[in-house]
DNA sequence: ATGGTGGCTTAACATTGAGTTAATATTAAA
DNA sequence: TTTAATATTAACTCAATGTTAAGCCACCAT
C-alpha cells in the first residue's frame, strides 16, 4: 500500500517540525507550508490526500486557503482538517462552509492527532464531499433536494443517492457493481432489476434525457443544455 | 440587504481614517473610537456586527475592553477581532481568552483585511440564522415561547429546543443522530420513538405542515406561507 | 409529607410508503 | 435475426415512522 501524502500548514515552524518528524516516522509522506498561499502552491503539485491547516495564519488564513484549494478539481477528494484554538469556535461554522472536513483542536496531543489522521484517511474516497452540480441541475444534500432549473424536486433516499452518485462524475459511466457498492453497500444483496426501477423513477421525475444507458456497461449522467 | 456595522478602535487616528474611508467605500457602516472606554460606549449604542480593535492602547487596552463588551448581552453575537503587531506572540494574547474571535496582524494590507472582514461577517450571517425566525413563525428564547402569526404558543423544553433546532436552518434536513446530539446530548440514550413523539406533539401544536419527514434521513422545518 | 401537575419516556400497536420483486415487453448489439 | 440486456408496470414486503396511552419522576403548592 502506497503511503499517504499529508500537507501540514502552520505559521509556527516549531509545530511544523514536530508534526513532520513524527508523521514521517509513522510512514506518511509529508510536506509543509508556512502560509496559505504557499499551501495552495504545494497542494496543487503535491496532491496530498490530507491537509492539516491552521485556521489562523498571517497573509492568508486557513479558511481562505481552503476555499482556493477546493477550486482545484484534482483536490476534490482531499480531506482538509483545520487546527483551531478553541473547540467551540465560530470559525467551525465558517470552515465547514469553506469545505473543511474536520477539526483538530489545539493544543495538539500527538496520540489523538495520529488516531484522528488514521480515521480521516480511512474514510478514503469521501465522495459525499463532492459538489454535485451541472449547468441545469444541482444536488443539495443539506436540504435533501434536487434543484433543476429553479424547480425543487424531492427524492426518496435511494433515488437521491443514486442520482448524486451519477452526478458526481457527469458523463462517466458507472457500472452496476459500482452503483451497488456505493448506494447499497457491499454486503446488501438485491435483485438485478432493482437499479433499473430506480433509474426509471428518476427519469420519471427529472426527465428521460439526463440518464443514459450504456448497454452491457452501466449508466451515466449527461447534462441537458437544450 | 442592510449594510453591516463595523466599529474600529485604535489609538492611531491615521489608521482609523484610512480604514474608515476604505470600509465606508466598500459599503459598510463604520464608527470609530480612539480608546477602550470610548469603544465600550460606542459599542453599546451602535451595536456593531464586527469590532476591530487594537490590542495595545493607552487608558484601557483591547483585552480589557473586550471583556467589558462581552458583558453586554446585546453584543453577544458581535465578532471581535484584535489587531496585533506581527512580532507579538499572539498565543500569549489568546491565552487571556478575553473573548476575541480573530486576529488581524499589522501592518494591515487592505486587500487581506477586506477579505478577512467578509469572512468574519459571513460567520455572522451564519450566526444570524440562529435567530430562528421565518415568515410565519418566530422563536423567542427570552420568553421561551413560539409566536405563530401573532399567536403565542408556549412549549416545554424539549419540544422548544427541537423546534428551535429545526428552525435554525429552515428546509435543511436534520438526521435523528444530529437531533439527539443537539437536543439530548451525545451521552444521553433514549429510545427510538422518543423523537417521533416530540415531533408529534409539535405538529399537534403548530400544525402538521411545518415539519416534514424525510424517510430514512430525518426531519426538516418548512415554512407554511399558505 | 402529601397530592397534584405536567414534562418526558416507553411500549404496544397502526400505518405508511420506500424499496423490492416478479412478470412481461422492448431494445440494441452481434 | 437472435438474444441477452434493459425497460416497464404493478403488486408486494417490510422497515421506518406515526399514534396513543400509560407510567415514571421531578417539581410545586398545600
Amino acid at each position: 500500500m502506497k503511503s499517504s501524502k499529508i500537507l501540514l500548514v502552520d505559521d509556527d515552524e516549531d509545530i511544523l517540525d514536530l508534526l513532520e518528524y513524527n508523521l514521517t516516522k509513522e510512514g506518511y509522506e509529508v510536506k509543509t507550508a508556512l502560509n496559505g498561499e504557499k499551501a495552495i502552491e504545494v497542494a496543487n503539485e503535491f496532491l496530498p490526500e490530507l491537509i492539516i491547516m491552521d485556521v489562523m495564519m498571517p497573509e492568508m488564513d486557513g479558511i481562505e486557503a481552503c476555499g482556493e484549494i477546493r477550486k482545484n478539481k484534482l483536490l476534490a477528494n482531499t480531506i482538509i482538517a483545520f487546527l483551531t484554538a478553541r473547540s467551540e469556535d465560530y470559525s467551525q461554522i465558517a470552515g465547514f462552509d469553506a469545505g473543511a472536513d474536520d477539526y483538530i483542536t489545539k493544543p495538539i496531543k500527538p496520540k489523538v492527532l495520529f488516531s484522528k489522521i488514521k480515521g480521516l484517511l480511512r474514510r478514503g474516497t469521501v465522495e459525499d464531499q463532492l459538489i454535485e452540480e451541472t449547468a441545469t441541475m444541482r444536488i443539495d444534500r443539506e436540504k435533501y433536494i434536487v434543484v433543476q432549473r429553479d424547480t425543487e424536486i424531492s427524492l426518496p433516499k435511494k433515488e437521491f443517492e443514486l442520482l448524486a452518485l451519477l452526478m458526481s462524475k457527469p458523463d462517466n459511466v458507472f457500472t452496476r457493481e459500482k452503483i451497488f457498492a456505493s448506494v447499497w453497500g457491499d454486503d446488501i444483496v438485491v435483485g438485478d432489476r432493482t437499479i433499473d426501477v430506480h433509474i426509471r423513477k428518476l427519469r420519471e421525475k427529472i426527465g428521460d434525457d439526463y440518464i443514459k444507458t450504456v448497454k452491457g456497461v452501466g449508466y451515466k449522467f449527461v447534462d441537458v443544455e437544450d
